[in-house]
This record gives structure tokens, sequence and C-alpha cells, in this order.
DNA sequence: TCTCTATTTTGTAATTATTACAACTTTAAA
DNA sequence: TTTAAAGTTGTAATAATTACAAAATAGAGA
């Protein structure tokens, strides 16, 4: 799941991201999209916040929310409904599904291709008690308002 | 996806399942698990007070959020992350997947069984824009922290 | 290079959902 | 009828997020 081309991402290509987006790279931009490309931990804005503010002590808490919410709606990233409390994000776009662990929080990385089946989740140490399949979209009565 | 069964039960039922969980049937979680077994809308907690608080006009929210951690832990109903902002509600524990429209916030219920294959969204009207699989459990870690 | 304007960032204040907690009420058992 | 446990309530506190206005920055054009 986790390839080591997204953790190697160049700056250089992060800026590309954003300008093909009509995003200016700005060094915060660059910063929060960077985070969440080289990581694979589906941090929280707070995690987000507390990775950069020491190379970046002018940074504020506002600037990530807002450079999250600018990245999300450009598709560059996006943000992840895996508990109610925190918003998640997540940097990388292949599709995959997650494990999230009741005690730890931790949130692992699975495969979402199904043509081999479900993954072996026993194999890989995790124990599902819950699934949650969620498709987001637009609704018929939805579509025909915005329509007229 | 909806059955009748659901909408009907009677608050005798509703009664046999709060006992049998171990929980007194309170005039107050029996008309929360009613709401919730009774309508499809998955609602956050303002929607359930809103609609109980007319009849019962000294329920608290409080009691509608301890109600609800209550009827969670027992099993009886579920909370979904279809939303970060707000917690969700389910009451109905068949296996059944999500469709949450973007623009008007409703959530539809989907079947879960895949033998059929996937539901065929354009039939039911849904275009779906993405797709969110996330399982809950424990992970190798943590059970053997426990274990101990 | 300098100036002007639009964009971006920042800090503070406001908002909102949720939780903590202590007092009050109800229930069931002795 | 008394008593203790369980359940409910209202208020106050907390925490994440958003609104907003001021300050800083970057890029275009003179």
């Amino acid at each position: 799941m986790q390839t080591q081309q997204d953790k190697d991402v160049t700056t250089m290509e992060l800026s590309r991201r954003l300008l093909e987006a009509g995003l200016r790279p700005s060094v915060q931009r660059l910063a929060v999209l960077g985070d969440l490309c080289h990581h694979y931990d589906h941090p929280t804005v707070d995690t987000i916040y507390s990775r950069l503010q020491p190379q970046m002590p002018t940074l504020s808490k506002t600037t990530v929310y807002n450079t999250l919410r600018v990245l999300c709606d450009a598709g560059l990233v996006r943000s992840l409904n895996i508990e109610y409390a925190n918003q998640r994000f997540d940097g990388h776009l292949e599709p995959h599904d997650h494990f999230i662990c009741n005690c730890c929080g931790r949130v692992y990385d699975l495969p979402h291709d199904r043509t081999a089946g479900l993954p072996s989740f026993e194999d890989l140490g995790l124990h599902v008690d819950r699934e949650e399949v969620s498709y987001y979209g637009s609704c018929r009565e939805c579509r025909g308002k915005q329509a007229r």
C-alpha cells in the first residue's frame, strides 16, 4: 500500500501539483501538502500544526485550517470521516481503505482492490469488530435542483 | 433495505431489548431507542432531541447524550462516522451501507450484501463521487498490551 | 525598481458539539 | 416506609472549528 514514491515526493513536484490546481505554491501550502504526502498517519489538524510549527514558528493554526480546506477543494488531499470528533486528512489519493484501531487510534492503510478478495486481516494482526462503508455524492433530487 | 418490521417495533419489544442488555427501560431510554428504530434518517443528537422534546418537555439534551452512549455501549444502536462535525446514530443493526448526499446531507441506506455485486447507484438516482471503507477493531500491538 | 492590487496569512473572538459534574428525582429492594 | 442505587437534569467547562478583520506578501504593470 505504502509506496516509496509518495514519501520521496519533491518540493518541485508538490509545487507543480499546486500550480496545476491553480493555487500559488506558498511556503505554507507546500508545508501542509508536503506533510500529508510524507506521512501515512492520517493526521488531525493539530498533528499537522505540531509537526510544522517548530520549523515555521509564525505558522498559525488558522492557516492550517484554511490550507486544508483549499487543498481538499482542489482535490489534492482528502478528508476522512473516520472519527466524529476530529477531522483527519489523507494526502494519498490512490483508492485505498482504512483500518482504525479502537484502542490506540492508529489508522492503517489497506488495499481497496477487491479482485483478490478481502485483505487477510488476521495475517495483518488486525481484528475487525465493525465495518463502515459510505458512498458520497449527489442524489437525484439535488441534481434536479442544480440543473434548474 | 427498509423493512416494515423495524418501523412497527412496539414499546414492549424495545423494553425487552433494553432489559436483555441489562438496562432499565426508562421512559427516556425507550423514547431515544424508539426514535432510532422508527426513523431511517440517521439523526444527530439535536434531531433526536427536537423530535422528542415536544412530547417530553422536561427532557434534557444531556440525557439524550447519556442515553445514546449507553445504548451504543450496549450494542443496541450504533454511531456512524459519516460526517466529522456531528455524531450520527443508526438504530438498525442489520449490516448495510450508506449513501450520503453532499448537497442535502440526507443519508440513504444501501444493501451491504455483495454477492449480487455493487448496488446499481444510477438506478437509484445516486451519483457517487467518493467512497470510504473503514474497518474498526484492534491491532496486534494493542491486543498484546491488553493481554498482559 | 516602485507602486498598486489581489491573494494569502495571521491572531483573536465567536460558535458549536460534546463532556464533566453535582444536585435532584426516580426506582426497586429490604 | 426507608434507603441506596440508578437515572435524569441543568449548568458550566472543554475542545474543535469557523468568522472576521488586520497585516503581510507576491505579482503585474508603470
